[in-house]
DNA sequence: TGTACATCAGTGAACGCGCGTTCACTGATGTAC
DNA sequence: TGTACATCAGTGAACGCGCGTTCACTGATGTAC
């Protein structure tokens, strides 16, 4: 195995163990010798291949917004007036939270408060998860598609449910898995839509 | 002055400037001797007044979810159907977004993860804010009241609505008020009542 | 096949720093005589 | 009114600790001859 490949793998390996511990903890609650212990290799060595923390959890931070980003774009395009599309958005969303609950609690329910430099970066383009909804709801208001309202507060609504449910269930006030629970789900966020 | 007069509205202080720099910075950004110098005085002294940070946050925590959900449960005792019990609470929530965006903003938007003890305490009884909402609704499903539904998810999406209207404000991607957005807050929560 | 070398992931010890916390002390203030 | 004392909020220096990060070094592995 040449090294360039050992080294991906082991960024991977890395990436991994990182964000299980950040969303178990929380980004604060993580040292880099935590991280390093939970990979198998010495703190001294993870600056072989992230320049610093903030290196790493700028990294994992932008990889996640914009996979989930380009998932929800994805699931937008298909054909159909906004309410379909919309639901085909929350269908994903809460099939994204089952197959990977790690990821979707770190992108959605982790504050990154202090990543001013990557939250501007990512806040204007398309690599912005909430962004997108609120742009399609923008669109769909103008169009006439749906009823006139404020259309970031449309979008707060529905990112609410569903960031809510699963924050709920975070916390083991509900006990269902989002993707269990998706239908009624998309019920309630359909619910919210004016007109 | 008498020193326990003194004592008392030194402890008043601390906590004022405690929450401010905890909502400003986020609990784990904040230090002892930020607090202190806040206040005015030395982190030697705040020992005087507080075992401990520990202490201190968890004084703040309980002291804003009991007031919360006194709030809310006085708003809850207005006379008339679910709907229009609903509404008074959020109102109310909206009122007091608008009164102390500070307190809100730790009550509602801080992450207290670690405090299993304090968060423990409070989850059983009146004090916890959301579990007022949790109840209102069990027992209006119960009374037939309102459509049949997940007590737990409704809930979670009227809080939702609500949580992230107040998260998008603080992120800049809504400028206006909650107090100012009140009866459109309120529509979209009555829109997710089923029946 | 055996040997010499370059590459590079990983190591171990140490650094400076800010943290929460402790403790002996100070100095202002209210009280008793 | 003046003096002696008790009270107690607040001080300043120090503690041990875990943090992020650095750096000279090691040792395995693939490659060239």
């Amino acid at each position: 195995m040449p090294n360039a490949r050992k080294a991906a793998t082991t960024r991977e390996k890395i990436r991994r163990e990182a964000l299980n511990l950040f969303v178990e903890r929380g980004v604060p609650g993580v040292s880099v010798r935590d991280i390093a212990a939970a990979v198998g290799m010495t703190a001294a060595n993870l600056y072989a291949h992230y320049r610093g923390m903030n290196e790493l959890v700028g990294d994992l931070f932008h990889r996640g917004h914009a996979d989930y980003a380009r998932c929800l774009v994805a699931a937008a395009a298909v054909d159909g007036d906004f309410r379909t599309r919309l639901e085909s958005m929350v269908r994903r969303i809460c099939q994204l939270h089952g197959e990977d609950e790690v990821l979707f609690r770190f992108v959605l329910l982790t504050k990154h408060e202090p990543l001013s430099e990557a939250e501007a970066e990512a806040e204007d383009n398309a690599t912005n998860p909430i962004a997108v909804i609120e742009q399609m709801i923008e669109r769909a208001i103008a169009a006439g598609e749906i009823g006139p309202g404020d259309p970031a507060l449309l979008a707060a609504a529905i990112v609410g449910v569903v960031v809510q449910a699963a924050t709920f269930r975070l916390r083991g006030r509900i006990t269902r898995g989002l993707d269990d629970m998706a239908d009624e789900i998309v019920a309630l966020c359909l619910r919210l839509v004016p007109q």
